[in-house]
DNA sequence: AAAAGATTGTACCGATAGGTACATGCGGTA
DNA sequence: TACCGCATGTACCTATCGGTACAATCTTTT
């Protein structure tokens, strides 16, 4: 149990690192401000990340798809009840992003220069997201090409609800627009199910 | 004539500016970069924008809210052809944001809390958006209450659409939830028109 | 053409960025 | 208890950050 140890260490100050960088991105985010969230000194942080800053991001990302791959990706996959499995990811999205006012981290990486070296961890996030969803249309009888557009429709719709919200400071209307896309999908479902 | 000098050639340094904001994000983007998109030194910069970096991120706010409010707001709001106008919405948009692939700096400053300096601005430019779209469709005979919500889920959406676009590296995607958008907002006006 | 003012490049400033080096400390093992 | 190796705080490094100062140059006006 020696390497273990490290490792625990390590992915416990994900959160924080997360947090971090969430609200300031990525080039916002000094180690000074991550050394502060996290409580570890520079020394800790560069021991557990050589990598520095960018080891850093590479593992708040892993950790971020690992738990929406949890979470999120594997139920929709399943599918084994697909109204059911699309009402849990709407509301477990709603508490992820706290109604709108906590930033996607992964979106906002693909939105500046500075996020291009972690652009096939953000591709393939999206792409996961949207097919895992289209499959699980699909698996409630709605047709294939019905499916793709709805769920690119509700990833998309998701997104735009962040920042939107962030933009306005309300949560409401992230409420709002989320809770028209999950009625639209339901509504598919019923529709051909 | 002598004052109109200076504010030409400051405003003639924004479009470069926006630039390279948007590519790089507020903090992301150094006096080096700004100097270079510009081709001023930073001796002109200083001397166009006394207030440095946040004074020069006002001036495109306002620049941008000035091209939107004379584009889209304005025509919108008129509304003399409501499907017209916002079928011309749709258009421009699609046309400024370059499919998707350009990102809108408005919406990038709310995400992170480097924003926070220009709070009012980006919240007055999405809400002025909303409610001209909304007035709009009103203007189609749209009730009300149907049309803030397709309002403020087009805008949403269109936001969305650069997030993800921007995440997959196709415009493709971009395309086709804008499309769906604007096709949503026109069935409300034919429906009700 | 000369004076006055606007414009610009360059040198410079302190602060802080990300990152490294390393001496110290602490926990487990023998 | 003596040892060993990971963990950590601190001091330090260079580069660059945003910003200032100012002398040199251009424009404009007269």
């Amino acid at each position: 149990m020696s390497s273990k140890r490290v490792l625990t260490d390590r992915a416990s100050a994900l959160p924080a690192l997360a947090e971090a960088f969430r609200e300031h991105g990525f080039e916002g985010a000094t180690l000074a401000t991550l050394s502060k969230a996290t409580g570890l000194g520079k020394g800790s942080l560069y021991n557990f990340f050589p990598g520095g800053k960018e080891e850093m991001m590479d593992a708040v990302l892993e950790n971020i798809d690992g738990w929406f791959a949890n979470a999120i990706f594997s139920p929709l996959e399943q599918a084994l009840d697909p109204a059911a499995a699309i009402t849990g990811m709407f509301d477990d999205v709603t508490a992820y992003f706290r109604s709108g006012q906590r930033v996607c981290v992964v979106g906002c990486l693909g939105l500046n220069s500075a996020g291009e070296a972690f652009a096939a961890k953000v591709k393939g996030y999206f792409a996961r997201w949207i097919s895992a969803l289209a499959h699980c249309l699909e698996a409630g009888k709605v047709p294939p090409a019905l499916a793709a557009n709805l769920a690119e429709e509700a990833v998309s719709g998701i997104q735009g609800a962040i920042v939107l919200a962030r933009a306005l400071g309300e949560e409401a209307s992230f409420l709002r627009i989320v809770q028209r896309l999950q009625s639209s999908l339901l509504d598919a479902i019923v529709r051909y199910g």
